[in-house]
DNA sequence: CATGAATGAGACTTCATTCAT
DNA sequence: TATGAATGAAGTCTCATTCAT
């Protein structure tokens, strides 16, 4: 394939970006097929051509980026270091997700992590999924005696990634881009917060 | 009132409730209005005499509730007592609230308080005041110098009742009702974990 | 009720009306839901409040008509006379069926008594129930030694009514109406044809 | 044609026969386009290579069978023969070309002969012309006084295609396949019914 | 107050057909 | 000849809302 095919466009990932400002922008379930359709400058039939309907859309964006971020989870609990530094790692990665492509991620937690009666219901595995994985990091640092035991890992957990999301869904909820400093600034609370809280 | 009109029912109140549950079943967007009239018993067209739109069931709902709530937390700080005390009375009164009536909390911070495209927006002031008001007993709390002051009062709000409205939605997400003792347990986690971030 | 309200029209009866025009005029699957709404000169939505699909209507077209029919026939062996008497009464019912309600009958017939991938077979118990009857016609008949045995109940029952339908059929296929005479000759053209093949 | 030739597949009869398979499993109406390029095998595309509608592959098919089925009607009135044998000698062939092909047979049958709005009157001409040759025989034996003139030509040979098909109808129908004695058994019945109502 | 028939805009989805390669 | 991505018109069904009684 010559260098000039480099520029040939992946229409089923066209539709996905557009899909992800569209829903962004008016809601999954306000929004119609032909707003996606349109954004992508494609025609109306093609997004059924890749996707066999207007939910597996969103079930496909949740799965691509939750995949990302559980890998990152796990990631972060891989490498050696302290409790404190392995919340700081997944709050950094979350936060940094939100930098770098904030519709997506208010697509995922308006839609899907709290849609409690329809996409977060369905995919309601994968979430808990993340919830276990910091509930492990918090559970093996009380067995270490790094952190207390008066909290439990589950309870931890919660309010660990809920804290984040209440973060995230402040600024979803503004209509200003956030500055960066606010980002930065968010990741150094949040992780203090929650650890001051748990440490001994 | 005559004691033979105590059975007689407030028609209005009745939708309303049936609302609730139904909202809670099926999802705002995914239940119809005949499911409404269905559930409270009553004819189609009657939901229509006391309420001009299914939005407004909904709103109406939101803003019965809510006003509720914004006077608990005014009535919780307007009591002398310590920050840490005021902020228990909060997480207590809204655990209560779910408690008592799980399908209408279920419903308000499903379709409203996390709704970031529809209602969420709509009433964003009211839900902002709520932030507003327990920001502002932690900023009270740093002056006297009982919480330090390194995270400010805004995120401070946010942290706790992002907390509790996540314990909230963890019940949701389950099937099981919760047992009386996780309600209990709960609020002393939710204080503890963020007032040992914020205190001295 | 008032002798004025006779004339209020029950819509969901109009309605079925109109989709025996449509559905010969145009062919089930040729029509669309509006031309049965405009043809009924209802709004489109009250096609749907009494009928849950397209489908249904033709099936409620088939089963109304199809039961009157199946209970002629039962009428027609409940008298006393000679077995040939009995399918001439059953071949008059069915031609002077097609003569009241022609595009009734050429619905009936194309849709779903030939339509052996869809309503055909969605029917099939109906169908053949007719068919048995006839069948148990003939079977008496030989019995009684009025008819010869050379040809069995159930391949007589296939040719006395598959000629009516073929009959039918040819009149449907014409464009021009069929003439009175024209339906009064067929009536003993079909019985003489079968019956000479099948009596002593 | 050289032997190594002789695997090469004709595509268009590829395509052909799997048009045969899909419309008798479906239905015309039921079935895609891309259910029959891939029951044949080969690319949604090429089919429009060959065909120019989806009409069009079903066309062809009744007209290559049909065009046979004339020649075979022609031959059989042209053999020196009784009327009788001259009608024995059609339904053989019928009943014959459903045994070799019974999804061609009930494609033919259900989708064109008896689809008064759509393809049954596209092919009229077509098929009125084995009317005719029917009724061409007929009337002729009329004429020779071997059948009686009570019954028009044209009512005969509808008495006598009608049965026919009717028979075939009836196991279309059926699910099981039908067993080789059943289909000579039908030859006879089918000549025996009509000729005994026919002949003096 | 109460009923539920009536309205009609709108959304999703299907699929025959075209076309660039 | 062969491929399958791309197009977009069309159709079914839903359901919030209105209205006559």
């Amino acid at each position: 394939m010559a260098a000039s095919d480099t520029a040939a466009v992946d229409k089923r990932r066209v539709i996905l970006d557009a899909a992800v400002r569209v829903f962004a922008r008016q809601g999954f379930h306000t929004c119609r097929v032909s707003d996606i359709a349109d954004e992508a400058g494609v025609a109306y039939g093609l997004v059924y051509h890749y996707f066999s309907s207007k939910d597996q859309i969103l079930d496909t964006l949740f799965l691509e980026r939750w995949g990302v971020m559980l890998r990152a989870i796990a990631e972060a609990d891989a490498a050696e270091r302290a409790p404190r530094d392995k919340l700081r790692a997944i709050a950094g990665f979350i936060v940094e997700s939100y930098r770098h492509d904030p519709e997506l991620m208010k697509v995922i937690i308006v839609e899907v992590t709290r849609a409690a009666n329809t996409f977060g219901r369905t995919h309601l595995a994968q979430i808990r999924e993340a919830y276990e994985q910091i509930g492990a990091i918090v559970a093996r640092a009380q067995a270490d005696g790094v952190f207390r035991s008066e909290i439990t890992p589950e309870f931890a957990a919660l309010a660990f990634y809920g804290l984040i999301e209440q973060v995230l869904t402040g600024w979803i909820f503004d209509s200003a881009p956030v500055r960066d400093d606010e980002l930065e600034r968010a990741k150094g609370l949040i992780v203090e917060t929650i650890c001051r809280g748990l440490e001994r």
